[in-house]
DNA sequence: GTGATTTGACCCGC
DNA sequence: GCGGGTCAAATCAC
């Protein structure tokens, strides 16, 4: 077996624990940017440059990270995706991408269904990873359209848990959902999982205001970045905010798993728009520690490319993230850690 | 009539 | 095998 195996997975194991850490840190701030500067962050989307304070030049410390990050990571760009999607991926279909179902309608009542065999429930789950929680005291509260699709009963739960989509799915293939559960501590509290970023790019004001993928950031400083990653990794919580909601908390970050950002007729080798970059990128930070020490700065490359927008950060998720420190990847190889 | 919700069935990942 | 996530027919609300 390749010696830099061993190593290669130690190291994985210290990206992994170091972005969750560092997802909890971003969380902080995140609170913090949140009740100083939800108006400037949230309702405009914009920010000007200069005016610095404290919060905002942490997050260009975060972003400054990110950016050496993906020079280390640029390294690697010989490996491309490609090593993600080849053996074992045997995700990448959306929920809505049957495609090995023979669709054969059933078109009766669903107790035939049991007898037939119907289709139902023939889809490719989605792992997920770009998910986050947050508890508020209302769930309607964001301004995403959404529709909930089921509810069921959760095992050692008090209360069932709901799950909506984005109304916008049929149409749009937006692909964000969210579950919601009563917190049995406090019923008083909603528990609601945000599940992928929305994609439907609405121009209904409804979420024009808050959409990563829309909004015009100012993208000429690190302060733009800042506006950036805030927009990106706030999403559903500032539009909580926005709404007033006092209790809301952001309380975990769902980096466990990968959610499935494969649509077939999107996001091929990249992430969808604010998919990724949000969680993942402010955890970047503490990866970037771990290599800046091995990994002297390069030009910065964005997987081809420019900065200058909000979503080119998303390019990577957490199989891109491990698949550039697979074997296959140059820079793992020749600069051990 | 149309769209949203409910709810049992079904499938996937662990 | 179990629990949880999703599907989709049935039902409800407007």
């Amino acid at each position: 077996m390749d010696p830099n195996s061993n190593n290669t997975k130690s190291i994985k194991r210290k990206v992994v624990d170091q972005l969750v850490q560092g997802y909890e840190f971003a969380t902080q701030l995140q609170l913090l940017l949140s009740h100083q500067h939800s108006s400037q962050y949230i309702s405009q989307t914009r920010i000007v440059s200069g005016d610095l304070d404290p919060v905002d030049e942490l997050i260009a410390k975060i972003l400054s990270s990110f950016h050496k990050t993906i020079s280390v990571l640029d390294s690697c760009d010989s490996v491309p995706m490609a090593v993600k999607g080849s053996p074992n991926a045997s995700r990448g279909d959306d929920l809505a991408a049957p495609v090995s179902c023979n669709g054969g309608d059933s078109g009766d009542s669903r107790k035939r269904l049991g007898v037939g065999k119907g289709k139902r429930g023939c889809y490719t789950r989605k792992k997920r990873w770009h998910t986050w929680t947050v508890e508020a005291s209302r769930i309607d509260e964001d301004k995403y359209a959404w529709r909930k699709y089921g509810q069921k009963e959760i095992l050692n739960s008090k209360f069932p848990r709901s799950y909506f989509r984005c109304t916008h799915k049929p149409t749009r293939g937006c692909k964000a959902t969210k579950l919601v559960q009563k917190q049995e501590q406090d019923p008083s509290l909603f528990q609601i999982t945000y599940i992928g970023h929305h994609t439907c790019n609405v121009s209904d004001q409804t979420q024009a205001n808050t959409e990563p993928n829309d909004h015009g950031v100012v993208m000429d400083s690190d302060n733009a970045l800042v506006a950036t990653i805030a927009q990106d990794n706030v999403n559903a919580n500032i539009q909580e905010q926005e709404n007033d909601i006092s209790s809301l908390i952001v309380v975990g970050a769902g980096m466990v798993k990968e959610e499935d950002n494969n649509n077939g007729d999107q996001n091929k080798n990249y992430c969808e728009g604010s998919s990724v970059d949000g969680d993942l990128s402010l955890a970047w930070q503490d990866v970037m520690m771990m290599f800046d020490d091995h990994q002297h700065h390069q030009n910065h490359y964005y997987q081809g490319e420019t900065s200058t927008a909000s979503h080119k950060f998303s390019f990577i998720d957490n199989d891109q993230l491990f698949s550039l420190f697979d074997p296959y990847c140059p820079y793992e190889g020749t600069n051990a850690i």
